[in-house]
DNA sequence: CTGTATCCGGTCTGATACTG
DNA sequence: CAGTATCAGACCGGATACAG
């Protein structure tokens, strides 16, 4: 189960597993953070075939603004998710790849979105349901 | 797999897969929000082991303000991943409940809470190394 | 006990312009 | 091509005060 105390000094902290975090450095939050980040799982799931440039993975989501794309990808390459490949042409290229660690994410990840997939008319159901309950 | 392409309006969607989706109405967007929000799988897996009140979710979790566990138990209950119970008690007595969806949610969050558990010693290792070559 | 209402600062995001 | 810099609006979350 998970609960949350206080210790002796009054600091709280979460307990998952048995394992005391601050909600500064909860390995959870971590993660979920990552998929909950609005172009996180995109991209990710944008580079499960492979390598993909920049403008490559742009075409892929045409929603996402240049700064978005450029952010998220740092955001995932410093947690380890991929790898950053720089090759000297002119003009420049680069090419993103998911690492080992990249994979086994997606892997997680492939579930809650076939979940998503597969639940999503109850979720709207109940939502019309309580939104015309509210009115 | 995953991607995005124009329609003949120019309007961007999302292709999952095979299905199309604008980003306001995306099923994936609507699962994951409710995994990325900073208290929502705090107060599921709270829920686990049957029906809590509104001061036992308060005291499982400390850290949440008053305003947010209303705000969240109300984002659950309106995707229907909750039920909510009012006992006509004096002072009023208030229980939450996981509902069957809320349940089959729980039972995909696990794995991933399980899956950042297990790596998050190499999500900070990369962390750390990005980091220091950033310096 | 279980909420609502209000304010407010920080963060996230997008638009735009500029660069090696 | 693949970024960086800057700015402004939306949004999230917390603190506080009040109420049925």
């Amino acid at each position: 189960m998970n609960q949350i105390t206080r210790t002796a000094a009054a600091e709280k902290v979460m307990v998952i597993g048995g394992v005391a975090y601050t909600m500064a450095n909860c390995p959870v939050r971590d993660v979920l953070d990552n998929i909950g980040g609005k172009w996180n799982t995109l991209i990710i799931q944008g580079l499960a075939d492979g390598p993909v440039r920049f403008s490559a993975l742009r075409r892929m989501i045409p929603d996402i603004s240049q700064r978005m794309l450029t952010q998220t990808l740092r955001d995932l390459q410093r947690d380890g998710y991929l790898k950053r490949t720089v090759f000297p042409t002119q003009p420049p290229s680069v090419e993103y790849e998911l690492t080992d660690l990249g994979q086994s994410f997606l892997a997680i990840v492939l579930p809650v979105v076939a979940w998503s997939t597969d639940n999503h008319e109850r979720i709207r159901a109940a939502r019309k349901v309580y939104d015309e309950g509210v009115l």
